[in-house]
DNA sequence: AGCGTGACGTATA
DNA sequence: TTATACGCCACGC
């Protein structure tokens, strides 16, 4: 539980169907504000863990940036599109609407 | 123990 | 406004 990618793991699994988060946003919630891209860097290595929806993290744009890497194909829109989310050429649409910040949801003293 | 890496984010030009 | 540059830092080799 203390390591950076257990805490990333157990943030992602967190977010609520239908929502998505950003990766500074977790970054910002573990305390790592500046470490943003090591959350991408974890959710990479998240496959081979069970229950991490990666599909539910996007960049603070909301575009899909990691989809090429759920096999280049669609199942990453697929997977979200069928969680309720709008996507539309590899971004969130009504992306704000969509988002859900870690901060304003869970309790950082639960990750310590 | 040092070096390269990256699904980001922010700052410049 | 779009394009490029660079800082960041935990992880794996």
């Amino acid at each position: 539980m203390s390591d950076f990618y257990h805490r990333v793991y157990a943030v992602c699994r967190h977010i609520p169907e239908g929502k998505v988060t950003s990766y500074g946003a977790i970054a910002k919630f573990l305390g790592s504000a500046k470490s943003s891209r090591l959350v991408g860097y974890a959710m990479n290595k998240s496959f081979s863990e069970n229950g991490v929806p990666a599909h539910r993290v996007v960049n603070r744009l909301g575009m899909l940036s990691g989809k090429h890497h759920f096999g280049g194909s669609t199942l990453m829109e697929d997977l979200l599109y069928n969680e309720g989310v709008e996507v539309l050429d590899d971004q969130v649409q009504n992306f704000k609407q969509h988002f859900w910040d870690p901060s304003d949801h869970l309790n950082p003293g639960d990750f310590s």
